[in-house]
DNA sequence: AGGATACATTTAAGATTCCTGATATTGAAA
DNA sequence: TTTCAATATCAGGAATCTTAAATGTATCCT
C-alpha cells in the first residue's frame, strides 16, 4: 500500500534552516526548555513574575530547602533565564527578559487555568 | 541590614492558587516541558507543524534509528502532545491540539530566529 | 576582630532519561 | 498462510538530573 503522506524533500532543506547549521538552534531551545521543564523551578519563576526576590523570600514562597533552592538559582542563572543583582548581602533575583515573560506567561495561560 | 524586598504574605495564597490544590498545575506544566524539552522530540514537532506524517517520513527527517523516533513517538502520545491515526500499516501522526502549536510556534519565533 | 546572616558551591547517592539491539505486533501482499 | 513492510515494545547499561549534607564565602553588626 502507498504512503499516506508523501515524503516532500524541500522540507529537509527547509527543516535544517530552521534547526539551524549544526542544530543550535533546535538545541538551544531544549536547553532553555530543559530549565523550566521542572516543578520547583516553575514555581521559582513564577514567584519572580510578580517582581523580583530575595533568595530568603523564595525559600519562604517555595518551601525549599536553602541548598536545594540556591542550587535552582545557580542553574537558572547559568541558562540565562534569570538575573541576580547583590544588594548588601541579599541577592536579589528576577526575570532575564521579555522572551522568558512571555513563555512563562504562555505556560501560565495553558496549565494553570 | 534590611530585606530589599519586603516579603508578601498575600502572595502566598495567590501562588497557592496558581499551583493548584496539590501543585497539580504546576507539576502538569513541568510533565509536558520536560517532554518538549528535548532536541530530538522537538524535531519531530516541527515535522508535525508542516503536516501530519507517517514514521517513515519522520525517519527521513529527522535521521533517527526506526526504534528510537518510535519510543519519542510513544513519549509524546502518552503525554497529548500528539495524535496517531493508523491508515493500513502505516501510522499518521499529528500535532495533538491548538495549545501545542501555540505553545511550538512561541518556542520557534524565539530560538529560530 | 568576631559573630551572625544571607547565600553559594561541592560532593555523593539515588532516581530518571536516553540510546541501542533484540524481539514482537500488525496489516498487506504474494 | 507465509512473507514482508511498517511500527511498537522490551531490556540493558551509560549518562544525566535531583536532592541533601557539609562546607565555603561575603557582608553586616557590635
Amino acid at each position: 500500500m502507498e504512503s499516506p503522506v508523501p515524503y516532500n524533500s524541500e522540507l529537509e532543506q527547509d527543516l535544517t534552516l530552521l534547526f539551524g547549521e549544526q542544530g543550535q538552534n533546535i538545541e538551544q531551545a531544549a536547553e532553555s526548555l530543559k530549565v523550566m521543564a521542572h516543578p520547583q523551578r516553575l514555581r521559582i519563576l513564577c514567584c519572580l513574575r510578580f517582581g523580583e526576590q530575595t533568595v530568603q523570600n523564595l525559600q519562604g514562597y517555595t518551601g525549599l530547602l536553602q541548598t536545594t533552592l540556591s542550587q535552582h538559582l545557580s542553574l537558572l542563572r547559568s541558562r540565562g533565564l534569570v538575573r541576580v543583582r547583590r544588594q548588601a548581602n541579599y541577592s536579589v533575583y528576577r526575570m532575564a527578559d521579555d522572551a522568558i515573560v512571555e513563555m512563562f506567561d504562555l505556560i501560565k495561560n495553558t496549565y494553570c487555568t
